[in-house]
RNA sequence: GGCGGCAUAGCCAAGUGGUAAGGCAGCGGUCUGCAAAACCGCCAUUCUCCGGUUCAAAUCCGGAUGCCGCCUCCA
């Protein structure tokens, strides 16, 4: 697979360090607000990766961490009248419900930074005896940025250009302004801890070495987050491990790009971001998890309620082919003859794109291009009588609905039996549109009276009636159905 | 100011040297009492602009313009 490493700002061929073994740290969130779409981009991917190196057959260990405690988490602790630990509990509770709603699965291991003090004073500890580090008369302890020759390598900047524009507050404790802090000493009214320093808490770079050490060993394969963080955590980061370790830290940096909203970042501090659960409000979260993943992880993703709906109806298209397929297969008599292997033949090639697609730098976007080329495949060859009622029509329909599942598993979508996720997606609608479904229903009643009745003029007057609020009457086999248009 | 990225149809979007995937919207046809879905057909001789390299460029190089990000907490 082929994997573009921020560190060297190319492509790589990805080789973990232990062949089928894949071990991976991702940033997780600060606790101490709900999640917005930013988030979610960043979780779904990495939960994408995850999914797509275990479909390979390797053995991941996913570890994903919480921060439980920073200056934001106190802030809001003292805003809403709570704890640090009530704040961080709350708004991890609420995370693992966002996560839900958008099919994340949990990571192997998610450790908090409140729980690992000891081993954080442990590397604190190790980078002052190496000199790397020191120690303040008021108790802080800062790493030594210039000692690390190779700091700024994975951000791109050097430190002469760092220090000339800088905007880092010089600090006159500090050696040096481009110093970052492993060990904050302790303020009043603040959460702290002992240490060999003082009372005091972590840096916020610190948990993620004193973590992935502790539970990935170093140097471990992959380490991701949203490309902010690439300057100065992870830079930071990097530094303070690979001089307490004396060795490599991380093989392949992933970092994925942005959301936007209006072509600029969707940010805390803009204001301008969404949550979450404001959007699985009106939409499905399978359908925010969809448009997340149509385009590549890497690009800037503009985000608008008008894209919610056409990956909607993308999605929908996808399912909808999905329950044709899954209601021919429970038929019970089947007819013998004729084969499909054109269709067998384009079903492979598919199948094979998706994999390339997916195995250069997980493009989803374009994987997500050949899901509609089995779609259309599907429909086309659904219009084939002989085609739905032969065995060997039903072989081909059998590997299309397990290629469809197989996808949908690294995807982490179209994993919902077809009818009842369309029927999912009609409420969100109802939901959205602020439409009585009963009502709906009692029209459409009404209208397949008047059909009976062969009173077309009655029965297309409710149909009209029913389009000015965008839904579609459908007449099938089975009876009038009822969507959105 | 320093560093980095992006620019592809009405909209979204893939495509890093071999002649423009896919989705949404739109148009024509089949089907239908009328529709919807589905199917068939159409929808970028061209990839912001100007130069250059090459048999060959959306893809590589130089320049211009526009947009965005990082340099401060941020996924």
């Amino acid at each position: 697979m082929l994997i573009y490493n921020t560190l060297k700002r190319r492509k790589e061929e990805f080789i973990p360090l232990h062949p089928g073994k894949v071990r991976m740290y991702v940033c997780g969130i600060t606790a101490y607000d709900y999640c917005h779409i930013g988030h979610a981009r960043s979780c779904v991917v990495f939960d994408v990766l995850v999914r797509y190196l275990r479909s390979q057959g390797y053995d991941v260990t996913f570890v994903r961490n919480f921060t439980d405690v920073d200056d934001k988490i106190i802030k809001r602790a003292q805003q809403e009248k709570l704890t640090e630990d009530e704040v961080a509990e709350k708004y991890i509770e609420a995370f693992y419900l966002d996560m839900d709603e958008l099919n994340v699965l949990k990571a192997d291991i998610e450790p908090r930074a409140t729980r690992h003090i000891p081993e954080m004073i442990q590397v604190t500890q190790v980078l002052l005896d190496k000199g790397y580090a020191y120690s303040t008369a008021a108790g802080d302890v800062y790493f030594r940025v210039r000692k690390m020759p190779h700091y700024g390598l994975l951000s791109a900047r050097n430190v002469e250009e760092l220090q000339s524009g800088s905007r880092i507050a010089p600090d006159e404790d500090k050696e040096d302004p481009l110093d970052f802090a492993l060990w904050k000493a302790a303020r009043p009214e603040e959460p702290s801890w002992e240490s060999p320093w003082g009372k005091g808490r972590p840096g916020w770079h610190l948990e993620c070495t004193a973590m992935s050490e502790k539970y990935l060993g170093i140097p471990f394969d992959i380490h991701g987050g949203g490309e902010d963080l690439t300057f100065p955590h992870h830079e930071n980061e990097k530094a303070q491990s690979e001089a307490a370790f004396g060795r490599e830290f991380v093989r392949y940096w992933i970092h994925n790009g942005f959301v936007r909203v209006d072509s600029e970042k969707m940010s805390k501090s803009l204001g301008n971001f969404i949550t979450i659960r404001d959007i699985i409000n009106s939409f499905h979260g399978e359908v925010l998890r969809f448009f997340l993943l149509t385009k590549h992880y890497r690009s800037p993703l503009d985000y608008s309620d008008g894209s919610l709906e056409e990956a909607e109806k993308a999605l929908k298209r996808i399912y909808w082919a999905k329950t044709a397929l899954q209601k021919e297969l429970q038929k019970e008599k089947w007819s013998k003859g004729q084969e499909f292997s054109e269709a067998d033949q384009e079903l492979n090639s598919l199948s094979q794109k998706w994999d390339d697609a997916m195995l250069d730098d997980m493009n989803t976007a374009e994987a997500v291009g050949y899901v509609f080329g089995l779609v259309r495949l599907a429909n086309r060859m659904l219009e084939n009588k002989v085609f739905r009622k032969s065995e060997a029509g039903r072989d081909v329909m059998q590997k299309m609905l397990d290629q469809l599942d197989k996808w949908g598993h690294s995807l982490g979508i179209f994993h919902r039996p077809g009818k009842e996720f369309l029927e999912e997606l009609k409420f969100m609608r109802c939901r959205r549109y602020d439409i009585d479904p009963e009502f709906v229903l009692k029209m459409v009643q009404k209208r397949q009276e008047a059909r009976n009745n062969k009173d077309f003029k009655a029965a297309d007057e409710i149909r009209h009636q029913l389009a000015e609020q965008g839904i579609e009457v459908m007449d099938t086999s089975e009876g009038p159905k009822w969507d959105f248009a």
